[in-house]
DNA sequence: TATGCACCTTGTAGTGGCTACAAGGTCAAG
DNA sequence: CTTGACCTTGTAGCCACTACAAGGTGCATA
């Protein structure tokens, strides 16, 4: 499988994929006779992995202990837990803040009277 | 005022006071004798602007807008309205998209059974 | 007067997580 | 044998800062 197809089969973009490869997320695959990467499904599934933990909002490092702790099914998953506890957390305090932000943003632009920028209530609440 | 008096009164650093002159969100101030900038209420006026505005999530392009239409305050305030509005569906999107992550994220850490990363639940998820 | 210290100056480079080229190489179909 | 889709490397850009380094300024204290 060339980079193409495994950008379409993951829902990425093959400069994605190489920017992986360069930051070791991935590693370097085997390459055909054209110099061309060769990826398989071992590949594949790592790079899904990383896409689902991404789109889950992991950062890159938080991904990279969740590889590598994956590699080694024997371990307790505590350390498995314990980053995704942390990260639920973050998410939590993120959704917090946007509630309020959206909060405030509403009522500023529910009392612009559509008038003239002079007597704009969002002018006026950033001008403070 | 010297930068870093400005940069106390508005919860900035002068670091970013200097990048948003840099960007022309502000003006250069004049300078001192000793080549200090040199700041008085206009420009901390600007700066508390900015800052409600990114503090409110709109971009520094929306923030350049909203401080030019601010300037002009006969005209309607149409545009300070639209882009506004638009702001807010996009953190109403914003939103929408970090509540479902949260939820997938809870079950996920709900389900672990913290025994061995070989059977564990939140692993098991991300490798699909 | 010297010295220390907090603050200021410019300039450059780094962050995260990609994204967008440019300039060229490979390969199968027509 | 050419076209066109794909691939290669390398470099630079995005946003909104943040973090230095190397040096200048200005005021209080020994």
């Amino acid at each position: 499988m060339k980079i193409g197809a495994l950008a379409r089969k993951t829902g990425t973009t093959a400069e994605t994929i190489r920017y992986y490869e360069r930051t070791g997320l991935l590693e370097e695959p085997p390459r055909t006779a054209g110099n061309y990467r060769d990826y398989g499904p071992t590949e594949l599934a790592r790079l899904r992995f990383i896409r689902r933990a991404r789109d889950l909002g992991f950062t890159m490092a938080e991904v990279r202990q969740l590889l590598s702790l994956s590699d080694d099914p024997s371990q307790s998953c505590e350390a498995v837990d314990s980053i995704s506890s942390l990260h639920l957390r973050e998410v939590d305090r993120k959704l917090a803040d946007l509630r309020k932000l959206r909060t405030e943003l509403r009522h500023m632009v529910d009392d612009c009277q559509h008038g003239a920028v002079g007597e704009c209530r969002i002018i006026e609440v950033l001008s403070g």
